[in-house]
DNA sequence: ATCGCTCCCGGGAACGATCCCGAAAATTGA
DNA sequence: TCAATTTTCGGGATCGTTCCCGGGAGCGAT
């Protein structure tokens, strides 16, 4: 049924070869043959095989989009959506497929793992990166595989893409600390998770610069998810915090409405600043002060660069990190602070 | 480099067609020589070339997910993400890898269906359902492509899996009805989404069941977004509505918010229903009655469905709807009015 | 012994493209 | 006009599997 390139060769009257530097489009054929074999071809809504074209040339054009279990557990998070979005748009306007793969046990990633190292399949991969000592970045790495890692990189000399955890913490709690708050706590995400550990880098970082001493106490680990900014805010509340830096603004979401259930006026009595810059938190009340990053980029930048590397005209490794801006909306207190001068 | 299956196949002393039927363990090998040949695979790490073998079995084990453009724009709502995750999950434990394709465009979206129908690279395709009369459905359909729909089926005879959007959205406003609302109106998602319709539908049916008037002023089109909600809620407290049923609970939140804003209380003066039941609509203040979908299963159970249409283990057209679940919190007013008995 | 049957196994062809190499055709220059 | 180039084209080999078909080994029955 399907046609065959010699199908097409035999209709065009030319040979094999011929229809096959057509569509490759390589130089070496006549302009009037050119044409008469691309009629036939469009005449026949002809395509060529991906496979069999894959299996000779050992290139898919597919790559490969993989979200680590520890990533997948926030997955409610709108982050990854627009991770992907940005990851796919880009591909395929490079006419690269896109495959997905969400690790839903240790055990199911060490089949895949071994999928990739099978070396069939796809040319390159990008990995949401996630763990300090992630098995499968170790077993990539040395197996030399094409890939590049989305987030914090966990070893040295591989190719990444990664947005400023650690300025746009610094920054985030420097601009609580000019607003003159006195006890600055920080909830943080799961230790795991480098893009956490970052941000709580950033968070000692500028409490150190400022001369700020720093409580122990007043550092909880929050892990993810509404509820978690809840339940640390409420420890936080309980030492004596009056204002907190929050890794992410799902938790900062938890955190506002505890402080909201336990009394606390905000940004009067506390502040908060968040980290990501999610759609809702431009529309809680009082609206939310992140740190706001690039996500819709994030993806589309790592694919152009994997497809680069891929092409071989971006030499490894491939290091970038994007920039953050802080938002500046209500919760921090910048308004009021603002008002008292 | 990369081993053959001849050589394996030499390494073992037999034929490269023993060890292909060692591969797919076929019954016609003695048990001594099946046990010879794993061996050396085991030892040597061998895995068979996907490619060479799609290319003569004619079927790849890739199946692909197509979310079209209308629901790219929503896809911030934590629908798709658990969707996509369903998908990926249940597909990997069948051994099946997943291609993912987003339109952002309609151009785009012509490209891709070129690509499918150049009939190799995947399988079979589940796709986002959306608008009525989706050409990518239309051209699927008549070339006989094996797929299944996510959602509302647009026209007859297809497969498709999709969640009870009438009965669902029927079960809310026929709750609001019970609690003595008066002016019961709602706000309408995108009407070129069909989820929406349905929904819609079962607001007219309950209200026509519970022999009630319908004012269309009290039926608002709001989009999709917090914000859509928020302005459309605006509107409807404008036109003396006391009660309203909101098509997705991202909106609901921003009609929570409006109504709040604009000094209504919840549920005191005016009850608010949702549908999806996302995580934050447990969280919010006060927490939001919705209507419970199994977003979890419905990836999962189509993914399955697909599968087994592929194997030809289950006949054409398959169509299933999953149920719904009304979850009563605070602010459809349930516990007011119930202890005003 | 021979036949027939089952159980195992081996090798050729095919899947649908690309790549390489050599030859035919067109072009050039003297 | 003819040799020397350059351009254009054709066919065989190849990628790594599966499928089909046929043949040998082993065994019991005649």
């Amino acid at each position: 049924m399907t046609l065959d390139l010699e199908d097409i060769a035999r209709l065009a009257g030319v040979s094999r070869s011929t229809v096959s530097r057509v569509l490759n489009n390589r130089p070496d054929v006549k302009e009037s043959t050119r044409q008469r074999v691309l009629k036939i071809i469009e005449q026949h809504n002809y395509h060529p095989n991906n496979l069999a074209r894959a299996l000779v040339t050992q290139r898919t054009r597919i790559l490969s989009l993989v979200i680590p279990q520890p990533i997948v557990d926030v997955f409610t998070e709108p982050y990854n959506p627009i991770v992907i979005q940005g990851v796919t748009v880009e591909a395929s306007q490079s006419d690269y497929a896109v495959m997905l793969w969400m690790g839903s046990s240790t055990e199911e990633e060490q089949r895949f793992c071994d999928r990739i190292l099978s070396n069939d399949q796809f040319d390159g991969l990008i990995m949401i990166s996630s763990l300090a000592d992630d098995p499968i970045v170790k077993r990539l790495a040395q197996a030399h595989f094409p890939f590049l890692l989305l987030g914090p990189p966990p070893v040295e000399g591989i190719n990444f893409i990664n947005t400023d955890n650690f300025g746009g913490a610094r920054e985030a709690v420097l601009h609580l600390i000019d607003l003159d708050w006195q006890r600055i706590g920080m909830i943080t995400g799961p230790e795991t998770l480098l893009a956490a550990r970052d941000r709580l880098a950033g968070y000692y970082d500028a409490m150190q610069a400022a001369g700020r001493l720093i409580d122990p106490a007043l550092v909880v680990e929050g892990g993810y998810g509404e509820a978690a900014g809840y339940q640390a805010m409420l420890t936080l509340i309980d030492r004596g915090a009056d204002a907190v830096f929050v890794s992410s603004d799902v938790m900062a979401l938890g955190a506002l409405r505890a402080a909201q259930d336990s009394g606390r006026r905000v940004p009067d009595d506390l502040g908060i600043v968040g980290f990501d810059d999610i759609p809702s938190a431009a529309t809680s009340s009082p609206a939310l002060t992140t740190v706001h990053q690039p996500i819709q980029d994030l993806g589309g930048v790592a694919t152009r660069t994997l497809i680069n590397i891929l092409d071989g005209s971006l030499e490894e490794p491939h290091q970038e990190i994007l920039p953050t801006e802080l938002i500046v909306r209500e919760t921090c207190g910048a308004s009021r602070k603002g008002s008292q001068h």
